[in-house]
DNA sequence: GGGTGAGTGTTCGAAAACCAACGCTTTTTT
DNA sequence: AAAAAAGCGTTGGTTTTCGAACACTCACCC
């Protein structure tokens, strides 16, 4: 059974006029009767999608956040394996079609709805198995390398989202050398990555 | 009894896929499927709105020209005044709401839908009237006058349309010196404006 | 304390939009 | 020339949306 088209409509005006709104008002500042004024819906149409406002930012986080995990999976690899342009690359087409929308939630900190925290927590899980993963002993403990890993991920990201499509030149070589600093951590002294 | 908003909802999004297809197809390829599945609407909304895709021109032909033909009615006395650099602004700002529409509009040439024309119609009218209503014997046709005129004013309003905000430098200086030549023709050879 | 006004969440009848189907005409393909 | 495909315009039953009302909470103010 497919949605009605009706539906798929109501909810896009919701969520796209809740993500204008969000660009100027304060997500606790924004009411109900906001975005259905915005998106020309009645409230009553909004209660038969969502609950409250909430759940409309619930949704909209989860949806991003699959999204995102489902991505990571592939894109991990790469930083470990040091194909810093292609992840570059692959990375900023990922984040391209979405840009405007997730430079907007990442301003959003909510208990139940927080999407930068949640892109955080899947890059630290990432790092944590793969050092876990990894047949060497840490002198240096496992969470503090993981916390690294993933901070940098995440400070690249929103430097993409940030600067968009131009110029990552530069950029590379950076990441590239933090990249080793940090797995040189969990190698034998003498078991350098290249 | 005011329109529902659902009615101004569909109207629009009819309206807006109307647009955007007309810049990739010609309006004769264009087919109601079309507009329709662009615009998540079903056949037979669209049916309870327009007669067929000639009707949604023609109504949006006739906006356009009505609202355009308010304008003229209070612009026109400033390009015979020689306020020409009122008129260009208050013109660019007439028509910067609009560009896109307009722009696209302006390709479509349909014997009952022609957007173009009617402006051009409406300019015309407004010089035969004006140089009927001077006193002066007129040695060169009103016809020929009245279509130099408003075809100078056509050619202004495409250029506004085609270049948008930036620059009007150079123009005004160009125009004045056409809407003089174009006046002095139907006054006496001693009776010159300024 | 008792308004007043804004926001919330719910209800229900009426209006609009949906969708699938139909018969028909025009265009395209074979 | 015949068959197939695409487009047109219409219909009727179903689903969704609308709008206006209602009761409720909460903050603010006289």
């Amino acid at each position: 059974m497919a949605k009605d088209v009706r539906k798929i409509k109501t909810e896009r005006d919701l969520q796209n006029a809740f993500l204008s709104l969000l660009t100027t008002k304060g997500f606790r500042q924004l009411t109900v009767a906001d975005i259905c004024q915005a998106s020309l819906t009645s409230r009553s149409t909004f209660y038969a999608h969502y609950l409250d406002k909430y759940d409309l930012l619930e949704q909209m986080v989860a949806h991003y956040t699959a999204m995102f995990a489902q991505r990571v999976s592939v894109r991990f690899q790469q930083i470990i394996a040091g194909q810093i342009d292609d992840l570059l690359h692959s990375l900023l087409a990922d984040m391209a079609e979405n840009r405007q929308t997730l430079q907007v939630l990442f301003t959003v900190h909510e208990p139940d709805a927080d999407l930068k925290a949640n892109f955080y927590q899947l890059l630290y899980r990432q790092w944590e198995t793969f050092i876990k993963s990894q047949p060497v002993t840490h002198p240096v403990p496992v969470d503090l390398i993981a916390s690294m890993g993933s901070n940098v991920q995440m400070t690249l990201i929103e430097w993409i989202i940030e600067h968009g499509e131009n110029s990552l030149d530069g950029v590379a070589e950076a990441v590239n050398t933090i990249r080793k600093a940090i797995l040189i951590q969990i190698k034998a002294p003498d078991d350098q990555l290249s």
